[in-house]
DNA sequence: TTGAATGCAAAACCTTTGCAAGCTC
DNA sequence: GAGCTTGCAAAGGTTTTGCATTCAA
């Protein structure tokens, strides 16, 4: 409970920042990512809540992902596909992908060095860091 | 040109595994790629083709990319568009992209040590290596 | 009150695909 | 000759955009 209002916090800072607003639809948009452990894209969120009988617009959903991902409410997930996939940074915590580019098959990873190296390149070019994208392709042992 | 003859064998031994053909359209799209020391996609190569006047068709163009980027004679680049981009892998040696997603600005970075944890990660999992794809982005000193 | 947010529908965009004909090996 | 490759054209699918209306601060 506390990370999930520390989590709400962010995302408004993030709002105030841009002079935007904490609409009613931004509010369900955040909660509805809230309650979803796994990964998800703009269209599966936006089928919710048309499942769930709310008139929350594809559009909206389409429009708030990236504040929530700015905001790092959220981060990118991996797919084989085009498509994007993002998922809860709280959730399992911050973590990279492997990608099976056979199979499709993901493993997520953790590299705390990694994380660690990021951070000073970030630093080094002077840049306020707000994201990453951090994917490794391979072939997995099955498919060998 | 020792490095070039390296790169075009990795791309042929490529084909050769999964039972490919070196055919004149794919040679052709190797050696055009050898000749580009920034970073470019399918269509902005078909181009090049075209003001050639080289009847090589745009389909072929994206279907070969992908062999030449598993080979790793290309490496994803980066942008803020959802297009690919790729460059050459041996034009600048391996690097990655730190991106201001404010103003655009895209900076190469080299980080020795985090490509060594990359290949443990790969090694942890038993994964043998094609390419990754590491982005940072974040916000420009100019731009804050 | 003012500027931002929303829904609608349409557009835009890049990429992929099916198929018949032409190449490679 | 068998199977892969290519060009064509069309489809595909996701994401973005313009605009009028509604809403938040």
């Amino acid at each position: 409970m506390a990370i999930k209002s520390r989590e709400e916090e962010k995302f408004k800072a993030l709002l105030k920042t841009r002079r935007l607003k904490y609409t009613v639809d931004r509010k369900a948009i955040y909660r509805e990512v809230m309650r979803l452990s796994g990964h998800f894209n703009a269209d599966s969120l936006y089928e919710r809540f048309k499942n769930q009988g709310s008139r929350i617009g594809r559009d909206t959903v389409y429009r708030t992902l990236p504040l929530l991902l700015e905001s790092g409410v959220i981060q990118k997930s991996a797919g084989l596909s085009k498509r994007e996939f993002f998922e809860r940074t709280s959730a399992k915590g911050h973590h990279d992908h492997l990608v099976c580019v056979r199979c499709g098959k993901i493993i997520e990873f953790k590299c705390p060095e990694i994380e660690t190296f990021q951070a000073k390149v970030f630093s080094e070019y002077l840049f306020q860091p707000i994201c990453h994208d951090h994917r490794l392709f391979g072939i997995c042992r099955s498919c060998r």
